[in-house]
DNA sequence: TGTCTTGCCGAAACCGGTTTCGTAACGAAT
DNA sequence: ATTCGTTACGAAACCGGTTTCGGCAAGACA
């Protein structure tokens, strides 16, 4: 007698409470609600006509209500840095598009906030908690030891890291191998017959730096080769430090005729090094670097990187974090990709050797600068 | 007696409720509530009293309890476009900390969500105000005629454009004022000697594309100079298009010394298009441009653009949109502010005249490509 | 056949707030 | 001294859910 829900019901209250379902199903509220939270004590006779009923109605409930009860109102809570010079900003819109496809698939949602790091970061995260804006948290950037994942688990909160901590413990994470990219660059290097290759990594904190490393030594290891403590540099997360390094790399008394960068925003500053170097990047210099933000695509040559698929991770962390919440052990929410290499001009064959970059280098640079800095059309 | 609140009440019961402020000030619950929400029947001593209580315990109200009564949650509705090629993504972070910025400093958080647009993104922002996770939306990229004003409108919930509608109607809104910007850009070309002056617009499906046209022609007006349609291009959003419009105000009998661009990425096309052309930007063709993406600063010769203060934005547009959920009368919140002129290298002084860039281009171009490309250290 | 489980559901309490309603107390007006 | 109107607050209903508790009926067991 009741086979459809009177759609003007909705139009009416404005929206189907859990009370209208109950009532056009002649049960109790409180039974509606065991039923559609798979309660064991309801009979699956009743549970699937109250669930076709809800559905019917067009029932979604209020996730504000129940979150007064149970303390989660399904959103994902997401704090940014603001400060990081441009570190995450490529990649942000990817990001947040991965996740919140995810997350509103699903029927959460999205809570961003931002902060400058350090204690108010904590503090924002714990303010969120309180205030139940968010049920778990996506850490992004993880630290070699990030007070973050400390934090939360002090709390008792769920949240899944995009990186690897050092000591990973129980956590849930998801990350790129960026240890297979930068083995997979020196062995493209080695490849084009390169012998001598420089490493400029990024920032110490981050443990994505010390993986890095481990995999572009593993490149050097594999091909025979040995790592010269001059072409290491590190900490480099900005274009003016890529620059330096690359300077210091360069002056060495034997210079590398290829560099693997650990970041792009630093391979991009090894574009003005050598352009004040007189070195034409892709000839005299050869350069891989990984992230694949949108700048490789404008410089001249363009450069070769590995690129990471921001909106997937973003849509995998996010599935992770949800099952986090709803119960699932961390210990088997660990999920990993590769990054994908995006070939550009920026490495090639050596056109010169050691020795003639650092007499190049040594007699200022710049001679001959105006030859054509290759890349393709 | 009670002077100092228990700080273990709040760790015992993990949070402080309203009955317990209510229980310490000797009050009904009800009573703190109103107090707290400036109701008039309270006197002004016990408001004082319950309030300095309420202060000392650290009770902060629960967003979401409130939000089941009053329908409110304090929370901003954010939804982005996935699609856009990369169209947003450079001011995003810049956007987003504005915004989340302001809104945390007034216990406000903020709810993001990206969809595809059209009215799958109509739907989203529907969801998020049934779900109370939005009171209200920053609508960024205002089209001409918006359907997401027009759903907002229709559903009765707060909204702040980011830019301004054809029809204004009594919308709030904040916006940059491009059509000042595109206006000074006319006037330095014509300081550097310029007389023809090209344009080149974005999609015409933005209000702010008309606006800057009609900034630009106010500037050729002003200078005496005749606007030639041959060089008026628009609908250029992308590099490529940006490219293409490049070679087509090039190609034209008379082609310009200078062409002023509406948006960045397009601007960045006309770089491929000189390379091509065997021009160089800067010295045979100028280029003036408006968003100040960072892009611009890798670029060679860096592009001179008007730049935007994305953070800035954010903040106001979170300021004004949290005023007018608070009840402020929407057409006085409106707020414009003004780009700021970043200057690189790619415009100066015209080198050659129309007509040598004219036969430069009909030969072919590209056989003196290797003249140094301008551009300083 | 009587009792003990067990399955299934209604009733009611509860979460943390807001809002309505009713009334005690007080001063002013009659 | 009544009556009346305010003022200021307590009590309780309410928002839309969840969860506890208890009881009825049917099946299991003795």
């Amino acid at each position: 007698m009741d086979q459809l829900a009177n759609p003007s019901a909705q139009a009416v209250s404005g929206r189907v409470t859990i009370s209208d379902v109950a009532e056009a199903a002649g049960v109790a509220k409180g039974t509606v609600s065991r039923a559609l939270n798979n309660y064991p004590d309801i009979s699956d006779a009743t549970r699937q006509r109250i669930r076709r009923k809800a559905e019917a109605m067009g029932y979604r409930p209020l996730a504000q209500a129940q979150a007064i009860r149970t303390g989660r109102s399904r959103a994902i809570g997401l704090v940014l840095h603001t400060d990081i010079a441009g570190a995450q900003r490529p990649f942000l819109s990817d990001f947040l598009a991965g996740v919140s496809k995810t997350a509103s698939d699903a029927s959460w949602t999205l809570t961003v906030a931002m902060s400058a790091g350090g204690n108010e970061m904590l503090a924002t995260m714990e303010r969120l908690v309180d205030e139940r804006k968010a049920d778990g948290f996506i850490v992004p950037r993880t630290l070699a030891d990030d007070p973050r994942a400390t934090l939360l688990r002090r709390l008792g909160v769920p949240f899944v890291l995009y990186g690897r901590l050092r000591e990973i413990g129980d956590s849930a994470w998801f990350d790129i191998l960026g240890e297979d990219a930068m083995r997979d660059a020196v062995r493209r290097l080695v490849g084009h017959g390169h012998r001598r290759i420089g490493f400029v990594n990024g920032g110490s904190e981050y443990n994505f730096s010390s993986l890095r490393e481990q995999g572009f030594r593993q490149g050097m290891t594999e091909a025979g080769l040995s790592i010269d403590p001059d072409l290491m540099a590190g900490d480099a997360m900005t274009s003016e430090a890529g620059d330096r390094a690359t300077i210091r790399l360069m002056s060495t008394e034997r210079p590398p005729t290829a560099i693997v960068f650990a970041v792009d925003v630093a391979a991009l500053g090894a574009y003005a090094a050598a352009e004040r170097l007189g070195l034409s990047i892709g000839r005299d210099l050869s350069v891989i670097s990984y992230d694949g933000i949108p700048e490789c695509e404008w410089v001249r040559p363009k450069l070769t990187s590995f690129r990471v698929d921001s909106r997937m991770a973003g849509g995998r962390l996010a599935e992770l974090l949800i099952r986090h919440v709803r119960g699932e052990d961390p210990t088997t929410l660990r999920e990993s990709a590769r990054a994908m290499l995006w070939p550009g001009g920026s490495d090639g064959p050596p056109r010169r050797t050691t020795d003639e970059i650092a007499r190049h280098v040594r007699s200022g640079g710049n001679q001959d600068s105006c030859e054509p800095t290759g890349g393709q059309a």
